[in-house]
DNA sequence: AGAAGGGGTCAAGAGCACCTCAAGGCGCGC
DNA sequence: GCGCGCCTTGAGGTGCTCTTGACCCCTTCT
């Protein structure tokens, strides 16, 4: 339910191709993906689209099923040698054995046209979002540290920690992705859901969890510091 | 089109969690996907599934939408907060906004009863795929010096470098285009985003990063001075 | 040999990023 | 309505980073 359309990490727009060979269907997917702040590039052929992604490596394709000389089938086999983005293919074609092939290419995802926009963009987010969110475990420990996602419960050398929901909130946003360094900005939008351009917020609520989780707030070694950056769970 | 139609490398059978309060659907599913061979459990509502799923994690959840008392959507948002395997979300109403609030929670793909059994099929293989090609992150190596571009991290031998934030910039940029030499414009414009004439500052900055990365800062292995070009990453 | 220029190191200051403490609102339950 | 916990906002202080300037080395050309 986040009302920002675009990836969780997004610093920078997402880059779409969009791969059809019908000029209407191009615009009006250039159009309202633009609109959403996708930047989007347009291939009308299958070897167009292959030589584009080739050089420029989009974050994700949206290819039709139904193009002249190489099929939608043929460019996703081709792609998925190496290229790993999500496609989602689009046809006008509701049969059965297509969705079966295109998704057995290698394709994330298959809509039929017509589509309700809406739809098209909330697979685009789901798969975007897989791309992303790699592999997680409901239990993160670090030291003394133990996160219990599942039952939503921190503990420190054994005892229960009281932590407050934003401060919960940060904890368990860094743990998903321990190791990794966490842009204010994204910590943020994970958090809050929307765009909040409070750092200072965000400080003083790690401050405060530091003081509940860190053996010595003063030198965290748990939540640290990357400095002009952002945050890392260690 | 593969004849084997469980996971990539399906030496375990893949264990799939059925969640439908009819129990007609759940044998038709249980029936259906065991001849495929995949490890089938069954359960009722929500509470149940999400019960069963802490405890023994299974690789894929087709998830009814509409449980009674817990909806899907609920479960899936639930769920999300720390499990990662796919979950396709069933349902009877073919209602766009049920779609994209439940990909918006976290489902990876949503269905539409009744659906053709090799599609369902072919879309939990396209999940399964993915988690499997998931893991590829962006490492660049020199010598004992390891450069995680999705962890923001450098290490050297090992033990993890504090680097600036424009140290890191300046590593980061040249890595990137390992093995080629970089001209000091080039260089400047990727880190400071603007026109920027100060060589000297750059010069700094360099011999400040070496510091830290080299062996031995005086005669430098991994950033190489190009006497009247720039800097060159081996 | 001397001069000139490209490059490297060192040190110091300005400015910024960060942390902490403390007080002000806001919502929630009693 | 009142108290309480929680989040936000503000102010002050500290440390660090980046830049700048000075100086040195080395190479190359005159």
């Amino acid at each position: 339910m986040r009302s920002v359309p675009l990836s969780v990490a997004a610093e920078q727009p997402v880059r779409v191709l969009v791969v059809d060979d019908e000029p209407a269907v191009r615009r009006m997917l250039r159009t309202s993906l633009s609109a959403r702040g996708y930047q989007v590039t347009e291939a009308s052929s299958g070897p167009e689209a292959i030589e584009w992604i080739t050089t420029s490596r989009p974050e994700l394709v949206l290819l039709d099923l139904g193009l002249p000389g190489m099929s939608g089938i043929e460019v996703t086999r081709v792609l998925r040698e190496w290229f790993s983005s999500p496609i989602i293919v689009l046809s006008v074609q509701d049969q059965e054995r297509d969705k079966v092939a295109a998704l057995d290419a290698g394709a994330d995802d298959f809509l039929t046209k017509p589509f309700g926009l809406s739809e098209l963009l909330a697979r685009m987010r789901a798969a975007l979002r897989r791309v992303h969110h790699a592999v997680e475990q409901p239990v993160v420990t670090s030291g003394e540290l133990v996160i219990d996602m599942a039952a939503r419960q921190v503990r420190l050398a054994g005892k229960p920690v009281a932590l407050t929901p934003t401060e919960y909130d940060i904890l368990r946003v860094l743990a998903r992705h321990a190791g990794k360094v966490l842009t204010h900005k994204q910590l943020m939008t994970e958090v809050w859901g929307h765009l909040q351009q409070d750092l200072h917020t965000l400080r003083v609520n790690v401050s405060n969890l530091r003081k509940k989780v860190e053996q010595e707030p003063s030198h965290p070694q748990i939540v640290v510091t990357e400095p002009g950056v952002g945050y890392r769970f260690t």
